[in-house]
DNA sequence: TCATCTATGGTTTTT
DNA sequence: CCATAGATGA
């Protein structure tokens, strides 16, 4: 693993500590600015502390403040720090802001990483404890689900009631508890059909096996060896002299035991986190982790950041209010010394599409500057929403008007299909012994290695005792397989035994290496081949790919380094505006932010009520929270009286957090096309008058209470209607004005490619806008400038 | 073995 | 409605 040096990680410097500070004689620059109890955050370098740190309270700097301090305190070698983290990102961004306030590299952090990444490195170190070697392999989810499958499909279970993909949900919620197979409780007996536990013990038998582990045995596995090994675990207590985590209330069971297992040494561990912000229940994070802390750690000193240096006093004043309604919190009290800005400005929709609608024209005029404010960059403004399906509304509406956006959070770069095939390959490469890397690229590209020659090779490789690359030969040699499938399995096992063999040689570059397995195994041909809209966007990735291998020594340091990975964020082309859910924008801020979508049902959310109750709802309004401040200078939510759901019109109560939002700190838009503001919904935004503006401001804000919209006549004549069925149908739109300038030169019939929709058929013109019939995407209206002749399909202006 | 059809089910997501 | 996975027929 190339990231991680050995020698670096635990080389104990000849010279004492004491003498190793940095000498400082000059005032720690790093304190500069720091409020008192930021300074006290970081300057309270011993013993158990927890940073209770609001939303936009300079958590961050406080953090990577008091890593600076303990090293130029010479506390504590850059070595001797653990300091974890949930994604690599912001350990990233960790390392880079320390250096920056020591103004100096730092000699490497090699503790401070994602827990995971931390424990990959302890657990090469010991992994024969656990009856693993020290290369083991990581699976990725998607090899984790196909092992399950083959378990239940071994035990003869019916896989359709009964999903590989169910158990293993239910596996990482156990290995979550850092319950071992042994260690399941009775009281979960019943899970999968009763055959739960059995299944977890046979699948951890499977993985031992295959000398591989998924991400839930990292920390797992590391428990285990801590608490089975005191030894061991002295070796770390006493190394690590400082512990520092950040989102402490996001951390599971199994994370929480391994820190306190850590922690028991020299017990200075510094915990960061916000109780209010926890939102990852559904994965395993116990709130109650931090809200024991005091517990856990008598005579913990709590530290609270309460100045906030993000948003206006309205939009705190709007998150407090909807916070305060959450039981057993451990309470903060944000403030600010601003005194400017905005409300939270709240406004209703007829149905989906017509918020979606609104929100880009409101981004557009916002963009422009308008009523006398600054214009808001694109890149400054964000639209949040709870589930990712509410995406699509956006995307299509700004597709249409030529809106330029980014989705945050799509499917990962390392999740995609091209990406774990080429690191399939690698991986077959690099360990011939991989069977599952070996499953996958077996037939991809296809081979004519259906499942019947599969399962022969599976045979031959079982009776054999070997892999199945192994197993391969043998049949090949045995000529069990014959014809164009026995030809090409062959081309393919030669072809891996030469790549394994360049792997080993130290002057062949890794990256030509790469290209050459992609090229030889046919795999890029694969894609070239392809027609498909998505085939030039994946050997697009394939090329992200091979240039993401430069910063590695080999291909096994990428290996390693790649399954622990996430973010890969090419960022090109002009300013966007961002779309993403509520719990990536997590750790987010910007000038702008709309939250749409706030129906009950939707948000919150039905599902988690039914499955997790108050928790559920309590954790949804967190959720609440966490969108509302992520808003620097404007917090626009908006609810729709009707939405399409899975094709059904439906239509929803605005939710109870709008209910919860102070009536002080809101301004009530018209809700456009309901209430006093004529028919069209299209137009209120940038041209609605101000006059209509406030006066539908005040109607709804002179009544007692909260800004009630229950109570608007709007609403209320929206609910009388909404009770029988949507009256106008949402995608009949007034006529558009044409644009002369802008008529394109398309006409109907005419080949035409997108870069999103792939190809398709001009079937009308209107305006600026194209009617086009995609083969892949359907009929779409698509604004002229996002298309071009179908054999230019090159240069797609995007 | 591959392409096309049909049924199914459908928050949130990092590692 | 729409994406996707598994079953079915060529």
């Amino acid at each position: 693993m190339s990231s991680f040096d050995e020698a670096d990680a635990f080389d104990a410097a000849s010279v004492p500590l004491s003498q190793r500070a940095m000498q400082s004689a000059r005032p720690a620059p790093y304190l500069d600015g720091l409020n008192p109890a930021q300074r006290e955050a970081v300057e309270t370098l011993d013993g158990p502390v927890l940073m209770l740190a609001g939303a936009g309270t300079g958590k961050t700097r406080a953090l990577t403040a008091r890593i600076a301090h303990l090293m130029t305190q010479g506390k504590a070698r850059p070595n001797e720090i653990l300091a974890v983290t949930f994604t690599n990102k912001v350990a990233r961004e960790m390392k880079e802001r320390v250096s920056s306030l020591l103004g100096q590299t730092v000699e490497g952090m090699p503790w401070l990483g994602t827990f995971h990444a931390i424990c990959v490195k302890l657990l090469r170190r010991h992994a024969e404890l656990v009856g693993l070697k020290s290369n083991f392999t990581i699976l990725d989810t998607d090899d984790q689900i196909r092992l399950l499958k083959q378990l239940v499909v071994a035990e003869s279970i019916d896989e359709k009631r009964w999903p590989p993909r169910q158990l293993a949900g239910i596996i990482d919620h156990w290995k979550n508890r850092a319950w071992t197979p042994a260690k399941v409780p009775t009281s979960e007996a019943g899970a999968f059909n009763h055959r739960g536990t059995e299944l977890y013990d046979y699948y951890q038998q499977r993985l031992k096996a295959l000398n591989a582990v998924d991400f839930g045995d990292l920390l797992l596995h590391m428990v285990t060896i801590f608490q089975d090994h005191p030894d061991v675990l002295a070796q770390y207590q006493r190394w690590f002299r400082y512990i520092l985590v950040d989102e402490y209330q996001d951390t599971n069971v199994a994370q929480y035991l391994w820190l306190r297992l850590l922690a028991q040494g020299h017990r200075n561990i510094c915990c960061v986190g916000d109780d209010d912000q926890s939102i990852y229940g559904w994965r395993g994070a116990e709130v109650g982790n931090i809200l024991r802390f005091e517990k856990d750690f008598p005579g913990a000193k709590v530290v609270r950041l309460e100045q906030n240096y993000r948003s206006t006093p309205h939009i705190l004043a709007a998150a407090a209010g909807v916070i305060d309604a959450n039981k057993g919190r451990l309470g903060k009290t944000l403030f600010t010394d601003l005194t400017e800005g905005e409300r939270v400005r709240l406004i209703g929709h007829w149905d989906g599409e017509e918020e979606a609608r609104w929100i880009g024209e409101e981004v557009e005029s916002m963009s422009r500057g308008t009523r006398g404010m600054e214009p808001v960059s694109l890149d400054d403004q964000a639209i949040l929403v709870r589930a990712s399906h509410q995406m699509r509304a956006f995307e299509d509406r700004f597709l249409t008007i030529g809106l330029p956006y980014r989705v945050i959070g799509g499917p990962r770069f390392y999740e995609r299909l091209e990406i774990r095939d080429a690191m399939a390959y690698f991986r077959c490469a690099v360990s011939p012994d991989d069977d599952l890397a070996f499953e996958r690229i077996v037939n991809t590209p296809k081979r004519g290695l259906g499942d019947k020659a599969q399962q022969k090779i599976q045979r031959a490789a079982r009776d054999n005792g070997t892999t199945l690359i192994d197993g391969a030969r043998i049949l090949l040699a045995d000529k069990g397989l014959t014809g164009k499938g026995a030809a090409e399995l062959r081309v393919l096992v030669d072809g891996l035994a030469r790549w394994h063999r360049m792997t080993r040689d130290p002057d062949q570059s890794h990256i030509e290496l790469a290209e050459v397995i992609l090229e030889e195994s046919g795999y890029t041909a694969h894609w070239q081949n392809d027609k498909t809209p998505e085939a030039p966007g994946r050997l697009e990735n394939l090329k992200e790919l091979i240039k993401a291998l430069e910063q590695f020594e080999n291909l096994q340091g990428f290996l390693e380094h790649v399954a622990l990975i996430m973010d890969n964020e090419t960022e090109e082309g002009g300013a966007k505006v961002s779309i993403m859910t509520l719990h990536a924008a997590k750790g987010l801020e910007f000038p702008a932010v709309f939250l749409p979508g706030w129906e009950d049902g939707l948000f919150p959310s039905q599902r988690s009520m039914d499955e997790s109750g108050l928790k559920g709802l309590e954790e949804e309004r967190r959720l609440a929270y966490v969108g509302i401040t992520r808003a620097e200078r404007v917090c626009t939510i908006s609810f729709a009286a009707n939405r399409r759901v899975y094709g059904q019109w439906q239509s929803a109560l605005p939710s109870r957090f709008i209910d919860e939002l102070p009536e002080a700190h809101v301004e009530v838009l018209t809700p456009p096309g309901l209430y006093g503001g004529g028919y069209g919904a299209a137009g209120m935004a940038s041209s609605a008058s101000p006059a209509i503006m406030a006066a539908s401001q005040s109607d709804l804000h002179d009544r007692a209470g909260r800004a009630d919209v229950y109570n608007s006549p709007g609403w209320r004549r929206l609910q009388e209607r909404s009770s029988q069925r949507p009256m106008r149908q949402p995608s009949e739109q007034r006529n558009m004005t044409i644009d002369l300038d802008a008529v394109s030169s398309f006409t109907d019939g005419d080949r035409v490619f997108h870069k999103k929709f792939g190809y398709g058929t001009v079937m009308a013109i209107e305006g600026d806008k194209l009617d086009i019939c995609f083969d892949k995407a359907g009929q779409k209206k698509v604004v002229a400038k996002f298309i071009v002749d179908a054999d230019r399909a090159d240069d797609v202006p995007f």
